[in-house]
DNA sequence: TAGATATCCGAGTGGAATACTCGGGATTCA
DNA sequence: TGAATCCCGAGTATTCCACTCGGATATCTA
């Protein structure tokens, strides 16, 4: 029952470079090592999140990477999905493989399983970057 | 982002034994039949659920499993916390192992992850396996 | 234009968890 | 007694996670 570390760096990831937008691209060792994550894996999570059009990435010397959007157009919702795929509790309540199982309609715990799925979802596609880069900064007072 | 069948197959378990309780235990084979679930593994869960207080094996010829407690007393949550431990998205917000991370005081994500596992832990600990029962019965009209 | 700085890409790997199977022992009912 | 049933521990195949590595490609700067 748990979103695993390839979702949390990244949302750390993704907080790093909502810190620096408009600053120019931040390299990778660069927010690798504020957040104390592996280099290597983070590329390997970078990648992914350029695939999903929530960064860019630029190639050569000054280069690093920089936000798609601005922070506040960036829900960690997006974040989760595109480093974990549908944020769904069980398979079948999924909407895009809702066939998966035959026993659907008449599933005791498919209602459960919508409702958890809502909830989730409502929390993590209500708080967006610029949400955290402001928290982090109240905290910090 | 997902329970596993563990949990999953938990739950339908106890729907099982929550709709024939007061009427004697039901043995294992019976539940695993009725909810397509292998019957070995299925045991091995039971035996966690046993462990944790809410079934009650019953050995021998017309034995079986029977709910420790009425359904309205077993919260989904019980079972999922049985069979999978501690409802937490990421580890620094379970409470028994607060300390795991020395960054606990100033990490930007650490609001937005007990956000979520409050959201989570609502929705599973107001949900008793009476509700299941209540929805199903429901659903069949 | 050379070379340093970066991203980009795919393959590979060790460890842990998942989702089971299997064999046999203990208990209880008929 | 013997059939039904729970109980228990060991073993196993598969998958996913977290991470490493080597090298290709692009871009800035001197």
């Amino acid at each position: 029952m748990r979103i695993s570390t390839r979702g949390g760096y990244g949302i750390r990831a993704m907080f790093e470079l909502a810190v620096a937008h408009g600053q120019g691209p931040v390299p990778l060792r660069t927010v690798a090592h504020k957040q104390a994550i592996s280099e290597n894996y983070l590329e390997q999570l970078m990648g992914a999140l350029r695939r999903a059009g929530l960064v860019n990435g630029i190639r050569g010397a000054r280069g690093g990477y920089e936000l798609a959007l601005s922070p506040a157009d960036i829900k960690v919702g997006d974040v989760i999905r595109a480093l974990e795929g549908p944020i769904v509790p069980v398979r079948c309540v999924d909407q895009n493989r809702a066939h998966d199982c035959e026993r659907v309609e008449i599933c005791p715990t498919r209602g459960l399983w919508k409702k958890l799925r809502d909830s989730m979802t409502e929390v993590l596609d209500s708080t967006t970057l610029a949400d955290l880069c402001q928290e982090a900064a109240n905290e910090e007072s």
